[in-house]
RNA sequence: GGGCGGUUAGCUCAGUGGUAGAGCAUCUCGUUUACACCGAGAGGGUCGGGGGUUCGAAACCCUCACCGCCCACCA
């Protein structure tokens, strides 16, 4: 046994067992073990990202499952992986570019931009892995995946090309986010609306058929008045229907433009009149059709302006050009009124600039499986937590709209789809001979030429959950047992995984619960600052879990994150919780030093339930409890629950009551008492290192190895049970007995504050008690009041003014010349009025008839035994007070 | 516009029908042979408002207010 050192110094202790981890391949998974099976994938961080607090987050709960499940004898899988992050990735590259070199990527052309991101990769790449290390993550790092491994590409390949054929996968002309920063198209879901304040251009377009009559139509978007192909109005609105028919004059870029009705249009909103611009808008693109007009795109794929026929505005920013044709159409009188407004614009995820709806053609999946998908989770043959997500679930896929897959990016997988060279590849043509789609160019390559666009990369990550594995991996841990995530993924990654293992698991069988992906989604909670705001780079509000870590120590950082760990939306992070987590550490560290100076634990602390300590049959129990509790906080994913039950039982129950408690009889001198304390301390203890060990891995294999707990590594200890109790004699009566000592306690500690009397001056107590068993237990109530003595006298006769409390054992005393008659009164009257106040609320509750016929018969007697405790107290109390007047 | 969360001590949050809790912060006392990253004690709450159900509501129902999130083609 290794004296253990005064402080607990994480830094070494840390990097230490992990190594020794890795070095005996303790992560490693066994596709052929006979244990059963349980396993994750780690939701991929971007290849070049940095640990942030949300990361730690998830893997830390990764990690107590994965930890757990060890313990319990399952043969654990967790995943490690990263991800391309195709758009995210080659902006960083872009713009790095052009800070050091002033060049764009189309400068550099494909091949060496992606040279360059490369580049960019293996200098960045991979930081945030060693990251995770440092937190102590269990993965399987010898099956770290990527999404652009050789293997996982041409997965990814296979899939775009099966769906391809069945007709799932298609190519379209359609309305899309154009994401003008970026220059990419992007899917739904990247579009986030946000209010924003602009104003509401209220524009006249003259009558062709009746000069001098002018429609009024309310816009925001007074740049795209050249791309307007139409007015109208909704059917049902007199005000303009003798104009049905008729024409206007397009104001800017002069035009006749017909005026047409359709339903679409919300006659309450503005003047009840629509400019329609298909090219720019998605509703007037569906009018557009139903009367099909013209598309007039007037917009660069920048978000400028392109209308030469309208040179003020030509080459213009659309902002910019906002404002210009607003003057434009003041100065010819077009424009009647404006009026400030606010409204929801889509916003790119990405690049953070307003999304521009637009024309263009594109790659689309028509999602296969959603009816499956929807069951599964319905039917809970997938189990998310919290369960309320499921709805969010729901709703998104019962409205499932098909899904834009390419993008105009160069980073990620390319699309295996071929152009014959004629054939411009943007052409309206949808003639299948002139595309060819397959895992191989084709055969006369030269005469072809392959999109230029790559996949979204979504589309890579929804394979995840089962391209990471190989066949025998895959048959021993597919379908994975939890995902841990957060809600914000829940249709980028969690809805689309959920269909792809559904659709495409190789080796998919009749049974839907042996495709679905995962059998429980776990989802966290957003961290947010102490303000509430969310953690971003921009406010610099998001603190370094690396300095975290040097400063509280892994474990520190995830027991105290774990401990606010949210079962709802946010959680507010505040740094003192990790000090509080650095804390705990410190607390089990010590208690474990105190008992390594008593000697050598034992591995199998033999425990003799006939000769326990009534303060350790009440530990024992409340240990039972405990695992009770943890068991069922951990059904539920509830790790803040199981957080704190072992921080109550640690710093509670063992350490302020039981080894101060204990400690009468380990400095004792009657040898099998010492022997019989030490091995409570020892089980109890190994209980709460294993309890602990998920959480904080590495104190707790320290502590497991110094104290020689076990014969090996605390990771594959088995969890602890309960112990049987049930032989005790008397075991309530025990407990009870404890509890009322412990009151005592704690009312003689009261008494010594409110006497102010300093805490380390030793004085005497006096219990009056008719309790035979007590007289055993005074050295203990001597040392836990920190008393000179406490005398036993069952018929102490209290001089005038002597301080007492009541206690249920009966009445303890402190023997003090009383310095203070005044405030010794003024205490028991506060104390005397306290109880009178409970005492009339007792009695009214059992006045009530209804009350006593109708409440559980135990709650009533509750109340009855209450009463009785109360008459009694008071009765002493002012016995008590008369004695001081 | 629809949906989902939330509102409990100064702060962060537990608590789903039976005497309102924890940690931090505050105040008092303390170098009591594990721990000042500690120990002991104290003060502090009409559980967002209003109605209802019930013998009994922080909890269940209705309603309102405010905060947050998600979805939605009112230009």
């Amino acid at each position: 046994m290794t004296e253990l050192p005064k402080r607990y110094d994480p830094k070494s202790v840390e990097p230490k067992w992990y190594q020794r981890w890795m070095e005996d391949r303790d992560f490693v998974a066994n596709p052929n073990s006979s244990k059963p099976p349980f396993s994750i994938v780690m939701p991929p961080p971007n290849i070049t990202g940095v640990l942030t607090l949300g990361h730690v987050l998830n893997n830390s709960i990764q990690d107590i499952l994965a930890r757990r499940a060890r313990m319990q004898g399952f043969e654990v899988l967790w995943l490690p992986g990263v991800d391309h992050a195709g758009i995210g990735t080659q902006t960083a590259v872009e713009k790095h570019l052009r800070r050091t070199e002033n060049k764009t990527r189309h400068d550099l052309g494909r091949e060496e931009f992606l040279r360059r991101v490369l580049e960019w990769q293996d200098k960045h790449g991979g930081i945030i892995i060693e990251q995770l290390k440092r937190l102590g993550c269990s993965c399987d790092w010898s099956r770290e995946r990527y999404t652009l491994d050789d293997a996982y590409v041409a997965a990814v390949q296979n899939v775009f090309v099966d769906l391809y054929r069945k007709g799932l996968i298609y190519r379209g002309r359609r309305m899309i986010n154009w994401d003008p920063a970026a220059q990419t198209a992007v899917s739904d879901e990247e579009v986030i609306s946000k209010p924003q304040k602009g104003n509401l251009y209220f524009v006249r377009y003259e009558i062709v058929e009746e000069p001098g009559r002018f429609l009024e139509v309310a816009t925001t978007r007074p740049e795209t008045i050249m791309a307007d192909t139409a007015m109208a109005f909704h059917p049902g609105d007199k005000r303009y229907a003798d104009l049905l028919g008729k024409h206007a004059w397009r104001p800017l870029a002069r035009e006749k433009i017909p005026i047409i009705a359709d339903e679409a249009i919300d006659p309450e909103f503005g003047t009840g009149v629509l400019k329609v611009t298909p090219a720019h808008d998605a509703l007037d693109f569906e009018i557009g059709q139903r009367h099909h007009l013209p598309i007039v795109d007037v917009l660069h794929p920048d978000g400028r302006i392109n209308c030469p026929a309208v040179p003020e505005l030509d080459g213009l920013d659309r902002f910019k050009a906002r404002e210009k044709a607003a003057e434009l159409l003041q100065t010819m009188g077009a424009l009647a009124k404006t009026e400030a407004y606010e409204n929801n614009v889509g916003f790119s995820d990405r690049s953070d600039v307003p999304i521009e709806p637009r024309i263009s053609e594109q790659w689309f999946l028509r999602y296969p499986k959603t009816k499956d998908a929807l069951a599964a989770v319905r039917d809970h043959l997938i189990r998310f937590f919290p369960p309320h997500w499921e709805k969010v679930y729901a709703q998104w896929l019962e409205n499932i709209r098909d899904w834009c897959i390419s993008r105009q990016v160069w980073w990620g997988h390319r699309i295996p789809a071929w152009y014959r060279k004629s054939q411009a590849p943007n052409s309206n043509s949808q003639n299948d001979e002139k595309i060819y789609v397959g895992i191989n160019p084709p055969a006369d390559a030269e005469n072809w030429t392959q999109d230029s666009d790559t996949l979204d990369t979504w589309f890579s990550s929804w394979l995840w959950a089962y391209e990471t594995m190989d066949e025998g991996t895959r048959k021993k841990f597919y379908p994975t047992s939890a995902l841990v995530t957060a809600p914000d993924i829940i249709f980028f990654w969690v809805a689309r995984m959920i269909i792809a293992g559904l659709e495409f698991k190789p080796g998919k069988s009749d049974r839907m619960e042996d495709n679905i992906a995962f059998r429980d989604v776990y989802f966290t909670g957003l961290i947010r600052d102490k303000l509430g705001r969310k953690m971003s780079k921009s406010l610099g509000n998001s603190p370094d879990p690396l300095e975290l870590i040097d400063k509280y120590g892994a474990d520190g950082l995830r027991f105290g994150l774990m401990r606010i760990a949210p079962r709802r939306q946010d959680i507010r992070f505040d740094e003192k919780q990790i000090e509080e987590g650095r804390n705990f550490a410190t607390k089990l560290w010590n208690v474990a030093r105190l008992r390594q100076m008593h000697g050598t634990s034992d591995v199998a602390p033999k425990i003799d339930n006939q000769t326990l300590s009534i303060y350790a049959l009440e530990l024992l129990a409340r240990l039972n409890e405990t695992i009770d509790a943890i068991e069922a906080a951990y059904r539920e994913y509830q790790f803040n629950t199981v957080a704190q039950r072992i921080y109550d039982f640690v710093w509670s129950d063992y350490c302020d009551w039981f080894v101060e408690a204990a400690k009468t009889e380990i400095f004792g001198s009657d040898e099998a008492q010492k022997k019989s304390a030490l091995a409570v301390m020892d089980f109890v203890l190994s209980a709460i290192l294993r309890l602990l060990h998920p959480f904080m891995p590495h104190i707790t294999e320290e502590l497991w190895s110094l104290l020689d707990l076990g014969e090996s590594s605390i990771q594959f200890a088995l969890p602890p049970e309960k112990i049987r109790l049930d032989d005790v004699l008397d075991l309530t009566g025990k407990r009870q007995l404890v509890s009322a000592i412990y009151q005592t306690i704690q009312a003689g500690r009261n008494l010594r504050a409110e006497s102010k009397l300093s805490s380390n001056r030793k004085i005497r107590f006096i219990l009056r008690t008719g309790e035979k068993l007590i007289s055993s237990q005074i050295p203990t109530l001597r040392r836990l009041l920190n008393a000179e003595e406490v005398e036993l006298d069952p018929k102490y006769q209290a001089p005038a003014g002597n301080p007492v409390a009541v206690t249920p054992l009966g009445e303890i005393f402190l023997t003090v010349a009383a310095a203070d008659r005044a405030g010794e009164r003024q205490r028991l009257d506060k104390e005397i009025a306290r109880i009178e106040v409970e005492m009339r609320a007792a009695e009214e509750k059992l006045g009530n008839q209804s009350f006593v016929d109708r409440a559980p018969a135990a709650i009533v007697e509750e109340h009855r035994q209450r009463l009785k405790g109360f008459s009694v107290q008071l009765e002493k109390l002012k016995h008590a007070r008369e004695g001081l007047n």
